[in-house]
RNA sequence: GGGGGUGUAGCUCAGUCGGUUAGAGCGCUGGCCUGUCACGCCAGAGGCCGCGGGUUCGAGUCCCGUCACUCCCGCCA
């Protein structure tokens, strides 16, 4: 394993102020060593990654930050016994001369492969118990274990290397985000609840009895009362925290962002400001192409051609509607439900004409696994139109779904019949899963996009009202004439997504930033002033004091680190991830806490508390008592 | 809150149709080995088959329940 950790100074780690004497712990670290220090004596100092004992010769690879060293211990010295003993992750010290290794033993693959270490004394700063985890292997082991044994689990190379690549890409963020005059400014952590949004993580009041702070879901409200204290463009490696579900690209808890804002733009400025900062940051950390501009596709046309608002453009596959291709056909189900308002999204298959049978009824099975009736589909071959939909269409109709989704010799094409909603998202699912199957998905790019145009408000079924479809506080598009004379379900938001192999990265939005029309889209929701007023007085009383336009976003930090590393979990790009169950287990958070610490913030718990903390203790007695805090 | 998957040695996993003493590799312990670099060879220890109940002459295997982990839906910008 060739370990390239960090920058591979070669000059000695010697302090001149201590004169002659050799430092205690290293005057080299493991990747220092080469050919150029033959003859030396150096001191090394790391864990033992491997150990190769030939019983009169015995290696041991030693391994720190920076890389590996073999050191080689010759028999019947006391360093030789020492090293036998040693188990592997224990920390030495060696001190030795440095040898070249004959031409035959050289080991290419390790980047001081030329030279060993021939050991004269060692010193075992701290010994290793029996490994829950290997460390010198790849092999995967359960999340419980790693995360339980994290700091076991960072020594190991994909880890370690996931961490060091996460602070290089910030740094190389604000680096970029300061070139371009963002300013990095802190926001409240003890911060207050706010009505909209995730639930709260919230943190009672020693001094306000009752009265709780909320962790900030987002420093969504001060970036924008930045704006309106004059600083023009903030930026802020930003903690976020939501006390919601895991998913794999989800983390429980907490989560960072890069969150900006900038005054006196549109949203064109916004794209200007980030897109060279993303396209430089991923071009900067991988090999995978990375064109720009990134394209912008309204909502409508994104929910049209990928069924999704969030596309993944390395699939190249655009859906069509055919509903009027198939409005008055022979072919009765789709005929009737284009008759009754429905759609029917036809998803090209290139390429899918020969597969098997097994290839058709499985994407059936997977479309009624999401609960749709099923899934029609037609085969194109030697100028012939087959498969179970194809003989209810005449010649002219088979053309015309040919020409629109244009469809060759050897296509296939699936059709989705639906609500436009429900048939959008179906398409959307086959796409992709199409994608994966057709093996059409390009893993050597990284395509970005922006999705642009997404309603200011949507027709929510269960409450049978408008109501806002993302976040109130966008400005709509036409201002406040266009909330006053146009139907509200047409209306546009100057709001955004940017969007990478279909993980959505971040949302943003051009700011509402006039009183006014912040009133009427409320009243348009169905929120008299008095709600803004109450639930969201701090802002919306600082709009009445010279606001000026604003907007931005706030690209996920996590996504793209993890996009960059090449995963698909978020837990490979943090050091100490919370579980599932929002556990972090290497402290042991969350815990109990004592008596006294309750009674300070005047909270007691519910029976319901006490039975489970109960419960809890009677089943692992072990654990450490409440309040135990060493302090520091 | 709901659905799917998984649960066998410290770890990764195999375990046939329900059938005798539950296996392999890695790790661990002991022995041998002077040029390895995933060193090699020999031997050994290590199992509440997640837990509880049921069906059966007989359960790691089938059924019910439960717990844990994980993926998804709900939730979430």
């Amino acid at each position: 394993m060739t370990r390239a950790r960090g920058r591979g100074h070669s000059a000695p780690l010697c302090d001149p102020a201590r004169g002659r004497s050799m430092h205690p712990y290293r005057t080299h670290h493991c990747a220092a060593l080469g050919a150029h220090a033959v003859g030396e004596t150096v001191r090394v100092s790391g864990w033992v990654h491997r150990k190769r004992d030939h019983g009169q010769l015995l290696f041991i690879d030693l391994r720190d930050h920076f890389g590996i060293t073999q050191i080689v211990f010759q028999p019947e010295t006391a360093p030789f016994a020492t090293a036998e003993r040693v188990r592997l992750e224990s920390v030495l010290t060696v001190t030795g001369r440095v040898v070249a290794r004959a031409p035959d033993a050289v080991n290419p693959k390790l980047a001081t492969g030329a030279i060993e270490v021939a050991c004269d004394t060692i010193e075992v700063l701290a010994g290793a118990d029996t490994l829950p985890l290997e460390v010198n292997s790849e092999r995967d082991y359960p999340e419980e274990t790693r995360l339980a044994f994290r700091f076991l689990d960072l020594r190991r190379e994909r880890m370690h290397a996931n961490v060091l690549l996460r602070s290089q890409v910030i740094a190389s963020i604000r680096r970029r985000m300061e070139d371009q005059g963002f300013v990095e400014f802190q926001t409240p952590i003890l911060t207050a609840s706010s009505p909209e949004g995730a639930r709260d993580f919230l943190v009672p009041s020693r001094l306000h009895p009752g009265k709780f702070y909320a962790l900030p879901q987002a420093p969504q409200q001060y970036k924008q009362l930045f704006m309106m204290a004059g600083f023009d463009r903030y930026f802020q490696i930003a903690p976020c925290f939501r006390d919601e579900d895991a998913r794999a690209d989800r983390s429980p808890g907490e989560f960072y962002q890069l969150d900006l804002e900038m005054s006196f733009v549109e949203q064109e400025d916004v794209f200007q400001a980030v897109e060279p900062v993303i396209a430089g940051v991923f071009r900067e950390f991988s090999t995978k192409t990375v064109d720009t501009p990134f394209p912008r596709i309204p909502y409508r046309e994104a929910m049209l051609k990928y069924g999704t608002d969030k596309p993944d453009l390395r699939i190249d596959i655009e859906c069509a509607e055919v509903g009027d291709i198939f409005d008055g056909s022979d072919f009765k189900v789709f005929a009737g439900a284009v008759a009754k308002g429905q759609v029917v999204r036809a998803i090209p298959a290139p390429g899918a004409v020969g597969r098997p049978r097994s290839f058709f009824d499985g994407l059936i099975a997977f479309a009624q696994s999401l609960g749709a009736p099923g899934l029609g589909y037609i085969q194109f071959q030697a100028g012939e139109a087959k498969g179970p939909v194809a003989k209810f269409l005449d010649a002219g109709r088979l053309d015309a779904i040919k020409e629109r989704c244009r469809l060759g010799d050897g296509d296939a094409v699936f059709f989705a019949c639906d609500t436009d909603a429900k048939a959008a998202q179906l398409a959307g699912e086959v796409r992709t899963r199409l994608g994966a199957e057709l093996e059409l998905i390009d893993t050597s790019a990284f395509r970005f996009c922006w999705v642009v145009d997404f309603p200011m408000f949507e027709w929510d079924d269960e409450a049978k009202a408008v109501g806002f479809s993302h976040n109130p506080f966008s400005m709509p598009q036409g201002g406040l004439e266009a909330l006053e004379t146009r139907d509200p379900l047409e209306i546009r938001a100057w709001q955004y997504d940017i969007v990478c192999n279909g993980v959505e990265l971040s949302s943003g939005a051009i700011r509402n930033h006039r009183p006014d029309i912040m009133v009427k889209a409320f009243e348009i929701a169905g929120y008299d002033r008095s709600v803004l007023e109450e639930r969201f007085g701090g802002m919306f009383k600082a709009l009445h004091y010279g606001a000026p336009p604003h907007g931005g976003i706030a690209p996920g930090i996590d996504r793209i680190v993890m996009l960059i590393a090449g995963t698909d979990n978020l837990r490979e790009v943090t050091a100490f991830p919370l579980n599932q169950r929002a556990e972090e287990r290497v402290l042991g958070a969350p815990s109990p806490v004592s008596d006294k610490q309750l009674k300070e913030l005047n909270l007691q718990l519910s029976l319901t508390a006490r039975e489970a903390l109960a419960a809890e203790r009677a089943e692992h007695p072990e654990a450490a008592p409440a309040g135990a805090d060493g302090g520091d």
